[in-house]
RNA sequence: GUGCCUGUAGCUCAAUAGGUUAGAGCGCCACACUGUGGAUGUGGAUGUUGUGGGUUCAAGUCCCAUCAGGCACCCCA
């Protein structure tokens, strides 16, 4: 073999089977999207640094980002996160949508990261966003698409969970705690379960807090039942509730996520086992609208979801679907170098009638058109011989079970279709 | 970006303490069947052992570098 070309480190081939997984994918979360409403957006692929510059994160952007200058100079960035770019589109026409406003994209996404399982450097994301309203009732309609999503693909309460906190509720405890900035409280919370309780106890003193505040901070985390603390997730459970959805999801006072323009809800979901990173994340942005440009205050909620988690996690139950080789339903054979003009106006016809049709483009023997019919998962196949073409006939073999019987030619497309929509004796 | 582990045919893996032309299963192709698939049988192809150096009479096996993947950190989908 020659020598190869390796892809771009963590980019990804989608030979056909990823290609059908990442479809299936795709299509569930329009499916659910769309069941709520949502219309289907995008932002462009490439965006400018500054975009990202105050709103995102010091990680994402300094560490994480591909950032290249073009040729005049610019620096461009290929989007590691595709909710700036919701808010800047927001925000351009803030005067004129409709609210609120419900959006949802599926697409590329780049992060300069080590791949790992689960991660890598080109991936795809869900992002569904409702935007223009502080009600409680859109994080809790957010929350409940995941929920949905889950269901739809077969995923259930005992296999995933969708963990939910509040800044706000978060920030006025620690603040409690006597406890001035924020931000650093936040960090070591997110490390609570990666750390020994000792090793955590001594990185929070070396972050500047006091023993008691890390033991306060303890003492706040081990409480599951802090929500009720919060009228804003009394009632967001309530209405999961009323949704139909409660049981995916549960309170954990340690999930506060990492983006810097969360304000109130956060959401994380995890497979039960713990096996794999988080499957989405997101939450409730209340100003990064008006910082990307908007005279108007709007705010958002939403989650994004990579494509990668959802497919080991979906795998892992046995969820993900068969793969189906070929579209095609029908294989129409070729006999012989002289009956290649009847089988391709054979093929034709089965394809104005709207079944999707294979030919076999060269006249080798019978059973190795057949062999490929048989490994594409071709259901069907023609054969239109000397004795069939004398007579306008054409014999048809179902491969599902074997049955074999002739149809006049005419025939061929209407006798086909009702094969196909009978139902299978199993 | 840091540390550790791994890297052999398309896939999963073998190859005594470094020792003759690197093997098997699955898959693939051909034939058995000159008008018929999934089974079976027979035969066949495929690897510069990730890449590049080095040590050695001799390296898939040891050393170094590099690339890729995995694990932890970081971060996060």
């Amino acid at each position: 073999m020659k020598k190869q070309i390796p892809t771009v480190k963590g980019a990804r081939d989608f030979y056909p089977e990823q290609m059908s997984l990442r479809n299936w994918l795709y299509e569930n979360m329009k499916a659910v999207s769309q069941k709520y409403g949502y219309q289907e957006y995008d932002g462009p692929f490439l965006e400018t640094l500054e975009l990202y510059a105050a709103k995102s994160g010091e990680e994402l952007v300094k560490e994480q980002a591909f950032v290249f200058n073009d040729r005049g100079g610019e620096q461009i960035t290929l989007r590691p996160e595709l909710t700036p770019s919701l808010a800047r589109m927001v925000a351009t026409r803030a005067g004129q949508l409709p609210r609120p406003i419900r959006w949802w994209s599926f697409g590329p996404m780049w992060r300069y990261e080590r791949p790992q399982k689960g991660r890598s450097r080109e991936f795809f994301q869900w992002n569904i966003d409702i935007l223009g309203t502080d009600s409680i009732e859109a994080d809790a309609e957010i929350a409940a698409i995941g929920a949905e999503f889950f269901r739809a693909i077969g995923l259930t309460p005992a296999e995933v969970k969708i963990q939910i906190n509040n800044r706000k509720l978060m920030s006025e405890q620690i603040a409690a705690l006597g406890v001035a900035d924020i931000k650093p409280a936040l960090k070591l919370i997110d490390r609570i379960e990666k750390l020994s309780a000792e090793a955590w106890a001594q990185y929070g003193v070396e972050q500047g807090f006091t023993a008691s505040q890390t033991a306060g901070l303890r003492t706040l985390l081990g409480d599951k039942e802090l929500w009720r603390k919060s009228d804003e997730l009394i009632r967001f459970f309530d209405i999961l509730d009323s949704m139909g959805v409660r049981e995916y999801f549960e309170y954990e006072p340690s999930v506060v996520r990492g983006l810097d323009y969360y304000t109130r809800t956060v959401m994380e979901a995890r497979d039960r086992d713990g096996e794999f990173r988080a499957i989405l994340g997101g939450g409730r942005y209340d100003n990064l609208v008006s910082e990307v440009g908007s005279d108007q205050r709007i705010s958002g909620v939403g989650f994004a979801m990579g494509d990668m988690v959802i497919g080991l996690v979906a795998a892992k139950y046995g969820r993900t679907p068969t793969f189906a080789k070929s579209p095609a339903l029908v294989l129409v054979t070729v006999f012989g170098p002289g009956s290649m003009a009847d089988s391709l106006r054979a093929a034709r016809s089965l394809r104005e009638s709207g079944l999707r049709t294979e030919t076999y483009p060269e006249a080798v023997k019978l059973d190795r058109q057949l062999k490929y019919a048989d490994a594409q998962g071709i259901r069907l196949a023609v054969i239109i011989g000397p004795d069939e073409a004398a007579a306008g006939m054409a014999s048809v073999k179902d491969l599902k079970n074997r049955a074999q019987f002739s149809v006049s030619q005419a025939d061929l497309p209407a006798k086909l279709r009702e094969i196909l929509d009978s139902p299978l004796p199993s």
